[in-house]
RNA sequence: GCCGGCGUGUCGGAAUUGGCAGACGAGACAGACUCAAAAUCUGUUAUCCGCAAGGAUGUGUGGGUUCGAUCCCCACCGCCGGCACCA
């Protein structure tokens, strides 16, 4: 027997062999290959057994495409380094973030360097670095330059206790997404990127993407597009028109009152003198809720104008109301209610006591003393004029048509995807490169001055008033317009934690480029990103921030593609021991250092993946950790003894080696990786035991082995690879391609039942005839038979024999 | 409320997608080695009845399709996630 597995010494001595002859070189004749991780924020907590599930699937996959195609693989990592945190730290300890941020990064990386993984650190990048935020000020201008970025006054999420504005993409049930806080509303001059600009194009990529459907579902959602028709209705006694939007034309019949949003700009001018302190006092009601009370408190309130609409279709008057129900800054901001077939609308003509008119009648008949509205889109058109005897369903897609025919409102298009707000009131940024000049405007700094350095501060606290911290160094605010040369102030904002995000894995290709965000040679070879591994808490911020800033970067010529993340892969996060997200101040952080310490990376990795299937949430069980050991330290030993005694191959050999190729490439293209791991678990316990029935198993099928585990335990199957005789890595091998004929069984073992309940198992020829195999099978379960009718027999090949009988 | 996903031993989970349910691992129990413990090895381990051979039940619940259902269909229950007054 020779010596146990030293996890130990062989890990460390692996490390220094790749650092001195690193296994993943482009020679500039492979193929690429672009694995990247959703890169970390550096923290001060250190990296848990989370962040590092991902990493160890990002690298298995890495080393999987390394050898399968012979790819030359880009597997890079840098740092997102802007953010509150670190911001938040330096108020505490008056250390400027970039202090703390360094010292985090290098724990981060020392952790990350123990996974073992393949990595590019000639291209990492950080987030913070002038020569890369130089870059993210650049896209900017441009953006500004093509009417993209622009500044605009309107009432904002407010989030009090970072003090900061948020994009609607932050605000989840009207807190705060980072800190958990209730948003406010408050009205703000605010630089917003037109993303609503690229919503069709967002929406339409989102085809040709290898991406989970759910998250591809959740940027649809989100992005909102629906159709239907606006519709002008007359304000009676005046030149004004509501302008409506509506999905639902087909009902227009049935619209018996109108609501404005309380922010909507006829407001003042349509409300009758005599209901002029109701409505003021209604408004300023709805301007105090909170974003809390609006989303939780779905109470209907509301206020009559005291005037009324006529509806374009019937002539009919309408009376108009104000109800916060209807939101300012999606469709028109107004609404003609259709009370009988829309819920919303049905709870306000309840309370108000407005009338109901059914248009839309369910196999004709109409309803009497309507409970609910009927929402449903098919049956007869009813009390609808011209209408009547309509199918609803074909009327509502024609209906827009007839309306702009008529004159009376036109087919459109609406989103609920806003513009992006893209500037914070904090310190901890890219500064936004923008002047502001009396005589000129907003005026982008001149792309030859960039990077806009952020200066140091002495207080990095934030203000109440909406204003940067930036805004109280005079010397820096100060500054001349480079368009008149006359004095002019700085943009004091900085920009939020996603610019950095939404374009870096562009960046890492070509890191040290100071002529271009990067060269198009470079862009053409490395890019786009063909596998993306990370969680899918950035569903809708990072991944669809990304994919606007691609498209636009694509569109003034900078890359040639407009799809970032070719196949994305959402990993499940690693929970504590209860089964509850990990977190600081639940002190259930599990940290990967002492288990490496203990058991090895090689036995950590694998762990890591066998814990539960990758896309899903498990608990940590640190119990589990041994099984895996014990299984590594056993095929050491059969490797060992194999190695010692180099038996000749025998069929059953053979035929496990083609078996076990077939079997873990299946499950790695499936992303099956944990069960890839009982593969070679199972695998591993038969060829113990051929261990002790020859000796030992064939050294092809141990080197097989040793190649396909390579991916998953590097340290281990380099050293067994060398002790096998290669003088190369295991890691310029081919991945081995399976003989499915050799790995076939001659023999197949197939269950016969009767009545579909296993009664007998046989074996069989897998050439075996039809006919000899059901014999066989009639003979195993005869004495069963006896007495009884055979009805049907069923004999699916290679798999079951299953005979219907009766008494 | 709407839209997804899930529900399998004591636990994590598996089942080549309609063909022996519970692979693989953890845990537990028993045994071997040991003065002893750890490590290691060898068994057993879904439930119920039975000394056993064997039999019955069993993938959230109820029904259906099928020779055969964890898998497909219908209804329901429970958990998780997303969206949420979007006209």
């Amino acid at each position: 027997m020779s010596a146990p597995y030293n996890h130990i010494e062989i890990e460390s001595k692996w490390r220094k062999r790749w650092e001195e002859n690193p296994v993943n070189v482009n020679d500039g004749k492979k193929p690429k290959y672009y694995c990247l991780d959703m890169f970390p924020y550096p923290s001060g907590a250190g990296l848990h057994v989370g962040h590092w599930r991902g990493y160890v699937i990002s690298d298995v996959w890495a080393r999987y495409k390394m050898m399968d195609g012979g790819h030359y693989v880009i597997h890079p990592m840098g740092w997102d380094a802007f953010g509150l945190p670190a911001e938040n730290y330096a108020i505490q300890t008056g250390q400027h973030p970039s202090v703390s941020t360094e010292a985090n990064i290098r724990n981060i990386k020392r952790q990350i360097d123990q996974i073992g993984a393949i990595r590019d650190w000639d291209m990492e990048l950080n987030t913070t670095d002038p020569a890369f935020y130089r870059w993210t000020q650049w896209i900017f201008v441009q953006m500004f330059k093509k009417g993209l970025a622009y500044e605009k006054e309107m009432p904002l999420n407010w989030c009090p206790h970072c003090k900061a504005v948020l994009a609607n993409e932050e605000v989840a049930d009207g807190k705060c997404e980072r800190c958990g806080s209730e948003t406010t509303k408050k009205n703000l001059r605010q630089w917003m990127l037109k993303i609503t600009a690229y919503a069709d194009r967002l929406l339409e990529g989102l085809d040709g993407l290898e991406w989970p459907e759910k998250v591809k579902k959740m940027q649809t959602d989100w992005i909102g597009r629906s159709y239907g028709a606006e519709v002008l209705f007359p304000v009676e006694g005046t030149d004004e028109k509501i302008n409506v939007y509506t999905t639902r034309p087909d009902t227009l019949f049935g619209a018996t009152f109108m609501v404005l949003a309380p922010e909507h700009e006829l407001v003042s001018k349509i409300t009758a003198p005599e209901q002029k302190e109701a409505v003021e006092a209604y408004c300023a009601m709805a301007a105090a809720k909170s974003s809390v009370d609006r989303v939780q408190n779905k109470e209907k309130t509301g206020v009559f104008t005291g005037t009324y609409a006529i509806n374009p279709m019937n002539g009919e008057k309408v009376p108009v109301w104000l109800s916060d129900y209807v939101l300012a800054d999606y469709g028109t901001g107004a609404i003609m209610c259709v009370p009988a077939h829309d819920d919303r609308d049905f709870a306000f003509a309840k309370k108000f006591d407005l009338p109901i008119i059914q248009v839309i009648a369910k196999d004709g008949i109409e309803i009497e003393d309507m409970q609910e509205a009927y929402t449903e889109a098919s049956g007869t058109m009813i009390n609808s004029g011209e209408w009547n005897g309509m199918e609803s369903s074909v009327l509502k897609e024609e209906a827009p048509a007839i309306i702009e025919k008529k004159g009376i409102g036109k087919k459109t298009v609406n989103y609920k995807l806003r513009d992006w707000v893209f500037s914070r009131q904090r310190y901890w940024g890219e500064p936004i490169p923008i002047i502001h000049c009396p005589e000129c405007g907003a005026v982008p700094v001149p792309e030859e001055q960039l990077p806009v350095l952020l200066p140091d501060v002495e207080s990095y606290q934030p203000t109440d008033t909406g204003e940067s911290p930036l805004a109280a160094i005079d010397e820096w605010v100060n500054t001349t317009c480079p368009c008149c040369g006359r004095p002019a102030k700085r943009e004091t904002n900085t920009m939020p934690q996603w610019a950095g995000s939404s374009w870096y894995f562009l960046r890492y290709v070509d890191v040290h480029n100071d002529k271009e965000l990067v060269s198009r040679e470079k862009a053409d070879y490395y890019l786009p990103v063909d596998m993306y591994i990370g969680g899918v808490e950035h569903a809708v911020l990072h991944l669809l921030y990304s994919r606007f800033y691609t498209k636009f970067l694509h569109d003034i010529g900078a890359v040639d593609f407009d799809e970032p993340f070719r196949r994305l892969f959402n990993q499940g996060m690693i929970l504590g021991p209860k089964g509850v997200k990990m977190s600081k101040s639940l002190g259930n952080v599990v940290s990967p250092d002492d288990m490496v310490r203990d058991y090895g990376c090689d036995s950590l990795r694998i762990y890591e993946l066998f814990i539960g299937p990758p896309q899903q949430d498990s608990a940590w069980d640190e119990r589990g950790i041994d099984g895996v050991n014990r299984f590594l330290n056993k095929f050491w030993n059969v490797a060992s003894e194999s190695i010692e005694k180099n038996v000749a191959p025998n069929p059953e050999m053979i035929r496990l080696r083609h078996k076990l190729i077939s079997d873990i490439t299946m499950r790695l293209d499936q992303f099956a990786l944990n069960t890839a791991v009982s593969k070679f678990m199972e695998y591993n316990n038969q060829m113990q035991k051929m261990v002790q029935e020859y000796g030992g198993v064939d050294l092809e099928t141990i080197g097989t082995y040793v190649t396909l585990l390579a991916p998953f335990a590097p340290h281990l199957a380099e050293e067994l690879w060398e002790r096998l005789g290669h003088t190369d890595s295991v890691f310029h091998e081919a991945w081995p391609v399976a003989d499915e004929e050799l790995a076939a069984d001659e023999v197949v073992e197939i269950p016969v039942q009767l009545n579909g309940k296993t009664k007998a198992v046989i074996s069989v020829s897998v050439n075996a005839a039809r006919d000899d195999v059901l014999e066989a099978g009639r003979k195993a379960v005869a004495d069963r038979l006896a007495g009884m009718t055979v009805i049907k027999e069923i004999l699916v090949p290679g798999k079951i024999i299953n005979f219907v009988i009766r008494k």
